[in-house]
RNA sequence: GUCCCUAUCGUCUAGCGGCCUAGGAUAUCGCCCUUUCACGGCGAAGACACGGGUUCGACUCCCGUUGGGGAUACCA
């Protein structure tokens, strides 16, 4: 068979008409992973011909939501609108082979159609007027769509390669527009000849397509084209099971990025929504390319779970190397705080990440979490600190610092906790209160990695200013 | 209205007729670890939507019901 040789295609094909949405995502790292464990090609082809609702802001965004998640797209950038004329063209060949015809039924006629074939329970509402009319008979000024002359009998079957069989009867296919009264194509039109053209053989997509599919196959149909092999993939909802909208958090890659999710948490998410490994949770990019296969997708639909993605988010940001991590929270801290990094200060954050690290569960998170190291002095002091701070407290602080001095203790994670030991042991303090005093002190607040770690990771000059009494308004 | 898809713990899922007194992950709760908070370790609770078949035997196959989703555009 040609079948086993011929190379995998697969395409991604959005409209640039809003953001990426995570259902998006999800199709184009389906259909990047299949090609690439099959070793073929991922092209990338935007629908833009809804000329009113397609934006180049729009394809900004789904470009870079697509490079921040890493799928990177084989060959050129494919837009549909350009190949407007390959469209129409065919369009005529079909018109020419009487397998489509004029219809001048205004979009008020249609209207009326509509609303009677719902009365009536007639399960498609274009009447086929025009099907075996002459143009001749056509009114004055009104310009004609062009409609395919679909089959009216019989069933048309697609094996698919999620969903299984499924068959529709014709006669539930109306005759659908291929060409506008304007002469633009209609989707049906493009998504038929573009993949035919392009040479795809898989056609991964959304749900939502799979009646559309019977639609299409009518016109591969009556070109006499061989049809890809379809994968319709459930869609992803909203965590309430209603469709996946705004009020559910945000609906966009970019705005996940925002959030301080990892890109790769994000794929590993969006790759568990409906696709599994066995047991498998936790997968690489290069695992899924070599275990990505479509018969282990799902039927059902899958909830979109923020708080899975948010411990998914966590096990990756642990996992992240220190300069990654500081690399991506710079901008934040930056932006947030107004402030420069300096080499030192990145150092330092460097050296503060191995603490940190366990503690997020966002690089908002992260980066938050870690400000206290390189922020200015003196120090903001929240509330629960404040109350570690009273005159007593500050007293024993002096103490220790001094006695930290005479012993000549190494200001490193180790000897400073065990310093430390002995210091509340001889001063009849609780560790407990103590390391939060000291916590306080050091880093304004009642939480954070351990504070000796954060004395060692501070150094000592620096923990030393921040034990200065000027600094502490007590 | 008509047509199509779908249904295992709260959520994501494993299961492809006997391995299931249904496994994992996440979330929840408890214990341990502990200088705070996390991490980590151990444990608990928690599901086959319902009703009919088929079969020696159904979570697994078939048919209904119900729930959820989608399509029905001169949108994609």
């Amino acid at each position: 068979m040609t079948d086993s040789i011929q190379k995998v295609r697969t395409r991604f094909a959005p409209s640039p008409t809003g953001d990426l949405h995570p259902g998006s995502a999800r199709t184009a790292l389906f259909n990047w992973l299949f090609a690439r464990h099959h070793g073929g090609e991922y092209l990338l082809r935007i629908e833009d011909t809804d000329r009113k609702r397609s934006t180049p802001e729009a394809l900004d965004t789904i470009l870079n939501g697509l490079s921040w998640l890493g799928i990177e797209h084989d060959g050129s950038i494919i837009s549909q609108f350009k190949q407007a004329d390959r469209h129409r063209e065919i369009a005529q060949k079909l018109l020419d082979e009487g397998k489509a015809y004029y219809c001048y039924s205004s979009p008020e006629d249609l209207q009326k159609m509509r609303d009677l074939a719902k009365i009536k329970g007639h399960p498609i509402s274009y009447d086929n007027h025009w099907r075996n009319r002459d143009s001749s008979e056509a009114p004055h000024g009104q310009k004609p769509t062009v409609r395919l002359k679909s089959q009216q009998k019989g069933i048309t079957t697609l094996v698919d390669l999620v969903q299984g069989h499924v068959e529709i009867k014709n006669a539930q296919l109306d005759d659908m527009i291929l060409l506008r009264s304007d002469g633009t194509p209609t989707y049906m039109l493009a998504v038929v000849v573009d993949d035919h053209d392009m040479n795809i053989t898989h056609v991964i997509r959304g749900d939502d397509h799979l009646t559309n599919t019977f639609r299409q196959l009518q016109i591969y149909k009556a070109l006499g084209w061989k049809t890809p092999q379809f994968a319709h993939i459930p869609l992803i909802h909203g965590p309430d099971g209603t469709k996946f909208s705004k009020r559910h958090g945000s609906t966009s890659v970019g705005g996940y990025a925002n959030m301080g999710i990892m890109p790769k948490a994000m794929t590993n998410y969006l790759l568990r929504l409906g696709w599994s490994h066995g047991d498998d949770e936790i997968i690489s990019t290069n695992q899924a390319i070599e275990w990505f296969n479509i018969n282990s997708i799902g039927k059902s639909p899958a909830r979109f779970d923020i708080v899975k993605l948010l411990s998914l988010n966590s096990h990756y940001i642990r996992e992240a190397s220190s300069i990654e991590l500081v690399q991506a929270i710079k901008p934040i801290l930056e932006k947030k705080h107004k402030k420069s990094l300096s080499e030192k200060d990145i150092d330092t954050l460097i050296k503060g990440m191995t603490g940190l690290k366990d503690r997020a569960k966002t690089l908002l998170d992260l980066a938050e979490n870690a400000w206290f190291y390189v922020a200015p002095l003196p120090l903001w002091y929240d509330e629960k600190a404040q109350k570690f701070l009273q005159k007593e407290s500050i007293e024993s602080l002096k103490i220790f610092i001094l006695y930290l001095s005479e012993n000549n203790i190494l200001w490193s994670h180790d000897s400073l906790l065990a310093a430390a030991r002995i210091f509340v042991e001889k001063n009849n303090i609780k560790m407990r209160y103590f390391s939060q005093t000291l916590r306080a002190a050091l880093t304004g607040s009642t939480v954070s990695p351990s504070i000796f770690e954060v004395m060692e990771v501070l150094g000592k000059e620096l923990s030393l200013q921040r034990f200065n009494l000027e600094n502490i308004p007590a």
